[in-house]
DNA sequence: CCGTAATTGCAAATGAGTTGCAATTGCAAT
DNA sequence: ATTGCAATTGCAACTCATTTGCAATTACGG
């Protein structure tokens, strides 16, 4: 399922339209912005790119709300919210797990490099509870936000 | 502002009205509620409670969100989310933030004892941003609900 | 007790996300 | 290629949490 890897090169890893769920037009679409998107986004901001890219065809939100949760019940998708922000967010699953540090201001999402508790064992929690995963977020502002902190809302205090 | 503490004693931190905001009956109740409530609470919970206590009253839930807000605004009140659930929740901030193990099942939270930040230092990111606080979240099954984890919808995949 | 600004209740609006339904499409079997 | 049928789609109407406009009420300093 992987591309053929040439030795010493590192191939950037090709994402291909998952095989257990049903091929449509629609989806491929949101599949491939998804899938190439660096960073996650809401249903509103894919709507726009598909409605873009598809001039002529007629485009219905709801089919991106429902090709969202068809990726993401087999696991393709992971949906999440941000502080600050009151709509979902999606972001294609490529293998490990990403968390981000959300301005404040901006509400930009800036990547994490690794996850802090690869390591770690917090996933310890007695016998009360089974962790199955976690989500961490970082917030406060990015480079452009600092110094006007202060100005207007930050949708903290 | 705080209690007197009694040699070898532990005695429960008191929690007075914040004095810089002003005292309605309304806030005051939303208050009591949330400050002595061991869990974050929905508008839509806080709002049952007060229909309760306030019984004969006219109670609007837009008094509660707006009450919310202003508890927000000064730090008093911390707003979030949790995977599996669509509404926000608020938490009397009590000093120290605190982390929750979210149930994807029943949506139950199960606080942590710790923060395992404490004395990490995943605050640094570079000049390209400027922590000022994070949030974590556990999720994964509760006792109870581990076990039949497999039926029905658990939120999550 | 009065005056005024802040707060409230109410009802209507908002906005993200969902749903019912009839028309359309994908695709496997012919 | 054509057919048949279940899955998917577009649309419009709906839900539900949260917000807002506004007139009436309340808190509180003078």
């Amino acid at each position: 399922m992987k591309h053929e890897i040439t030795a010493g090169e590192k191939p950037a890893e090709e994402i291909y339209f998952p095989k257990d769920i049903k091929k449509t037009k629609q989806r491929v679409e949101i599949f491939r912005i998804l899938s190439t998107a660096s960073r996650p986004m809401s249903a509103a901001e894919i709507y726009q790119c598909l409605i873009k890219t598809m001039e002529g065809t007629n485009f219905a939100i709801s089919t991106v709300y429902r090709g969202l949760a068809v990726f993401e019940e087999k696991g393709y998708v992971t949906k999440s919210t941000w502080m600050g922000t009151e709509t979902y967010c999606y972001e294609w699953n490529q293998g490990r797990h990403r968390h981000y540090a959300v301005c404040l201001k901006c509400h930009k999402l800036v990547p994490l490099e690794s996850c802090p508790f690869e390591h770690a064992k917090i996933h310890k929690l007695g016998d009360d509870f089974t962790v199955t995963g976690h989500k961490l977020e970082l917030y406060g502002f990015c480079r452009e936000c600092k110094g006007k902190a202060l100005d207007g809302k930050c949708g903290i205090k």
